[in-house]
DNA sequence: TACAAATTTGTAATCGTTACAAATATGGAA
DNA sequence: TTCCATATTTGTAACGATTACAAATTTGTA
């Protein structure tokens, strides 16, 4: 059981309601949600949440670590907890988001031609398992 | 010298004047442009020119393979021509956007964890090598 | 030359996100 | 515990990118 409260101390953020239910809700759902998918999840259990309080937090919890955010496709920003560095699959016709654990050469915090890289994001986009399966 | 005009025949589209300026707007600047980018260039020659009409032949342009739709990062779409696959780095100072030929294993066309690969980006941010020289 | 079909245009709508200011909650000092 | 300055949350409005749509224009072909 993890410590939430704790969790956000450790990253120098203070440790409110809100932004406890939200870091549970990341712990509880290994989706890669959207903000909008936060919201429309903690707003059922918090009605007065605002949205701007999700944007808000995650903005945060991003530029201190807890989250990072992942530009996947089709111009929608995730967020996952900040863990090693892995690849992301989304399939095209459920849009679920799969982590695939297949080591990979990381250029983080290596050079490339001369340039620093600090973030190495690997995204993959096709078809998923389940889909094809069920495909004519 | 690139026929714009056979170019887009051979991808099954009508060669419009419009379509032939924007895809030779491609041709002639490598920088991996947005839609408003290819909008506020060629507005400047084409003073009717429609955002519209830009965003969908960039639609029609990557739907028939002509160009490739890049999610890298900011939530911001950017395109390119589609050839070989290769490495994406951008600057978050200068925010331009680099290729690296560097080779990797690439899943285009694959199966990986049973799911079937149709894109295979990598996306790399950080400091390019102009930006980390003039760094104090 | 004429006409049907495709393309372009401009406007309005939509969606995700951010700005901002007022209201509320928080934590530490007295 | 109470008070207060500060941080956080909220709601609304604004913003920017993109899409929907219908009217106007252009195109290719008969």
């Amino acid at each position: 059981m993890i410590d939430f409260k704790e969790l956000l101390k450790e990253h120098n953020i203070a440790p409110s309601w809100q932004r406890i239910k939200i870091l549970e809700f990341f712990s509880n759902h290994k989706i890669h949600p959207t903000a909008d998918m936060v919201y429309q999840e903690l707003t059922k259990e918090i009605s007065t949440l605002s949205k701007t309080t999700v944007y808000n937090t995650l903005k945060a919890f991003t530029e201190k670590g807890v989250l990072v955010a992942l530009s996947l496709f089709e111009n929608e920003v995730r967020y996952e907890f900040n863990t090693e560095p892995h690849i992301h699959f989304k399939c095209i016709k459920c849009n679920k988001i799969f982590d695939i654990f297949e080591p990979f050469e990381c250029f983080k915090n290596k050079e490339i031609d001369g340039h620093k890289v600090l973030e190495h994001h690997i995204n993959l986009k096709g078809i998923c398992r389940e889909c094809k399966g069920s495909e004519e």
